[in-house]
DNA sequence: ACCACGATGAACT
DNA sequence: GTTCATCGTGGTC
């Protein structure tokens, strides 16, 4: 079984698979449903010293804009929190949410125009037992499954604000896995399109993403 | 300076 | 199904 973490040492391989700006240059819509299937990785604060890092595929997101959308930070122009989602796409973008929770999104959208992707779940693939720690025990199918849960087991908090998401040297970053037929592949008949969850203007819009009957979905 | 509220999760009934 | 802890952000005064 072929490891991710074997590609680590291999930086060509890896600045092959890595998710490139012009994926993210584009619609926030279209870039949410492919991100679909799509690796996260985040090395850990110990990586150099340990290899410790955290793998998982994307199963779950939703797609922001900027005025025209209601439920967006952007969508009263930009402020020093929002800002990001009007600059470079490929950026991560955290926030802090309900005075407990991280958020982890990608922006989208060229230069100027605002958009993002909130990624909502993700199915765990490697360095688990890290996840298990950072979110002090619990059960498999409770790890990742929601916003919140997921950024607590990958270790992203206020400090991954900011961050390329293109950069293989960076802390995150997220890699297409397809090539290297390292988890089986999402078949495209299995995205399923909602309206987005806890919001409350602007929930009309049919903006989230997420691959049918997979086990890390946050709500039905 | 003040204050209402939220792109949640956990613990309840 | 419901309630609530918790605090940064942004709008208002």
């Amino acid at each position: 079984m072929p490891e991710i973490r074997n590609l680590f040492s291999d930086k060509a391989k890896l600045g092959k698979l890595i998710l490139k700006r012009s994926f993210y240059e584009r619609d926030a819509s279209a870039a949410a449903r492919d991100l679909l299937g799509k690796i996260l990785i985040t090395k850990s604060e110990n990586f150099e010293l340990k290899d410790e890092f955290c793998a998982g595929k994307i199963v779950e997101d939703e797609a922001y804009y900027g005025l025209n959308d209601p439920a967006s930070h952007a969508c009263k122009g930009a402020t020093p929190r929002s800002k990001i989602m009007f600059e470079t796409p490929g950026t991560a973008y955290v926030y802090f949410c309900y005075g407990n929770h991280f958020l982890l999104n990608a922006v989208t959208e060229k230069y100027g125009i605002a958009g993002a992707v909130l990624i909502r779940g993700i199915e765990p693939l490697e360095g688990i037992s890290l996840m298990f720690k950072r979110r002090e025990a619990d059960m498999l199918k409770n790890l990742t499954n929601g916003p919140g849960k997921l950024t607590k087991a990958f270790g992203i908090g206020k400090n991954f604000n900011g961050i390329d998401l293109t950069d293989i040297n960076s802390s995150i970053f997220i890699i297409d896995g397809k090539e290297l037929r390292l988890y089986p592949e999402i078949n495209k008949n299995d995205i399923v399109k909602k309206s987005r969850i806890g919001i409350k203007n602007g929930a009309e819009s049919l903006l989230r993403f997420y691959i049918k009957n997979n086990k890390f979905i946050s709500k039905k």
